[in-house]
DNA sequence: TTGAAAGCGGTACCAA
DNA sequence: TTGGTACCGCTTTCAA
């Protein structure tokens, strides 16, 4: 007999004990009076077994309650079916619907989600220690990683998608949405409707996004000639937004016709601040616009003019990018670009879209 | 030499292979010089190793990369250091706050969240698999599970702390928010206010906690002699809010004086449609208050009188139930209840708070 | 303090 | 189709 049938008939001998000890195939075997691998093989999708044997099995299994053991599977096949998420903080609104669903296909197709917070950026390295520790199959990042970091993964041979970042020096998996070219439109769409000053609410500096949406404004602007341009910065919450209002404000010594604010979240604090500090009417006074299409962003009290991220395209897309990345190694990283859908609301004078362009 | 030295060797002589294999303890330690059980032990904190034993192995992992595997090391301690979570939906508003704060508990005390989503209830017994078969070391639910569900936890010894939920049925070890209590007393303080005709906006009929607060809120009412009561059903959406007040309207010939909704998301939906498409001012004609204290529920356009939730302290207190529970698995349920606090904020009439009480 | 050896609970290859 | 056996990579006695 192997060399563990042994210690297995000991514990049964041993009797008293209390069974701490989980339900292995081996019990299941014993009681069923066959072959551990048998039991193994009656356990894996598509083995050969007779019909008889693998109800026999199965019968016992579930007398004992038996449920294979993920850890000790996974030890030497090499493949954790586990999947690491890394997002920065999830009170941003927008992460939890992307968590919610990357969950979900995961969930779909037999993965286990391993979810990072991060309070701080600070803490990436602590959190990849686990990744490698936990022989996750894969990672999908929506927090920025340096250049070391995102070498530590293909030196580790560790499929690596980002979500909604990406790297200039180097090419990555990445799902992304187009950001400049929203932008770009938005700012053409504000001034073809008159608008002339233009305020900018940006995002935190580390953000990427935030940076990506705010330059491309910029640029888009400077091309069109208008100068009447301040940008202030924000930290993506309810208060940045009112705060950054203020602030432009005070530059302009009025109010600007229009405010890009970098995210949804700021666009509704400046909304409000608009309407209940400074008494400005919004869309006539002053057109708002943000970027995300979380779902506050619909409520009648805003209708806010938005650029909606196909959310759940892009979590799809990243799933199967990591999963394709798992099954063939070597492949080249490829770069998915989603196109951001404008919700015209109403928190905004666009004009009729049919004006000069571009 | 021990068995598996010899195979070791063998992958080390075959040279050419592409060394997809990760590095292992044993390869530190031959490149080291030292045993592997030496090199084991140095990544033990409180082994017993000379000085240049842990320097001479900590230098060579470094060298090559060498991350222990932690999938190896819990297969035999039996410890995954891993908690699985289990929440219904993230949409919810509330439960990404929840979620992140967990996440946040759990990775300062060096362990891994394993997250599952249930699109709908009716997935929860494939999630349990997951959670025998991946060994957790214990899991937190602010999901709903039956007496049979919860009871396949304590057959395999599994930790469980139920979040905002418990069952009458049996005592479970549980974080709960006294929604009874804060009910009755937003209750009593809009009766006081004058308020006669109530109308109440439900949560979506499986959910527990939903239940509680309409039905504390009605036992009140009643208890007051108050009966121009009128409930409706909700789905914890904001639609449900406009949907129900709408409802509550036809059904009380007019409208309420005062709409309770089970959670914040209804009540914004709720005092948007009143203003908006019923023209109702809120609250000089309509009172509205909700349950949870969501970050949106603060926003100058609803400033929303609700009962907030402790949600950091409960989540800190389920974190540490939990790892009470691994630490000592003989352990009586415990049930750890917290007061939600009155945000008064300005969607509703609360009078003084001294008028007449229970 | 160090090393040898026996598992942890499975999978996978091989021969029967 | 079935059973025997060698691992996966680590922890943990037990001697030395």
């Amino acid at each position: 007999m192997g060399r563990r049938s042994k210690s297995h008939e000991t514990v049964a001998a041993g009797g008293t004990r209390r069974p701490t000890r989980a339900i292995t195939s081996y019990d299941v075997a014993r009681r069923a009076g066959v072959s551990q691998s048998a039991v193994s093989r009656c356990f894996k999708p598509g083995a050969s077994v007779s019909r008889q044997m693998r109800e026999r099995v199965a019968r016992v299994a579930r007398e004992l309650g038996y449920t294979p053991n993920a850890i000790a599977r996974s030890l030497i096949t090499r493949r954790s079916h586990l999947a690491g998420v890394l997002i920065s903080n999830l009170t941003n609104l927008y992460y939890p619907e992307v968590l919610s669903e990357l969950s979900q296909r995961f969930v779909h197709r037999g993965i286990r989600l391993l979810l990072f917070t991060l309070p701080r950026e600070s803490d990436v390295d602590q959190v990849l220690d686990q990744f490698w520790s936990y022989r996750v199959d894969g990672v999908i990042s929506a927090a920025r990683l340096s250049l070391q970091q995102v070498a530590m993964f293909d030196q580790r041979q560790m499929p690596l998608v980002f979500f909604n970042r990406y790297l200039k020096e180097r090419p990555v998996n990445a799902v992304c949405c187009d950001q400049a070219g929203g932008a770009e439109m938005l700012v053409t769409r504000l001034a073809a409707a008159g608008h002339r000053r233009f305020g900018i609410i940006g995002g935190p500096p580390d953000s990427v996004v935030g940076r990506e949406r705010t330059e491309s404004a910029q640029a888009r602007l400077a091309q069109l000639g208008i100068t009447a341009v301040k940008t202030v910065g924000g930290n993506y919450d309810y208060e940045s937004g009112g705060r950054g209002l203020l602030e432009l404000s005070k530059a302009f010594k009025g109010h600007p016709d229009a405010v890009i604010c970098a995210n949804d979240v700021m666009a509704l604090g400046c909304i409000d601040f608009a309407r209940t500090d400074l008494r400005l009417a919004v869309p006539e006074r002053l057109s708002v616009v943000g970027f995300d299409g979380v779902a506050p962003a619909g409520w009648r009290s805003y209708q806010l003019t938005t650029l909606r991220q196909p959310v759940q395209r892009m979590a799809e897309a990243a799933v199967s990018m990591l999963l394709d990345c798992i099954e063939e190694p070597g492949r080249p990283p490829e770069r998915r670009v989603f196109t951001a859908s404008l919700v015209e609301g109403g928190s905004a004078r666009l004009g009729d879209g049919q004006s000069s362009g571009r």
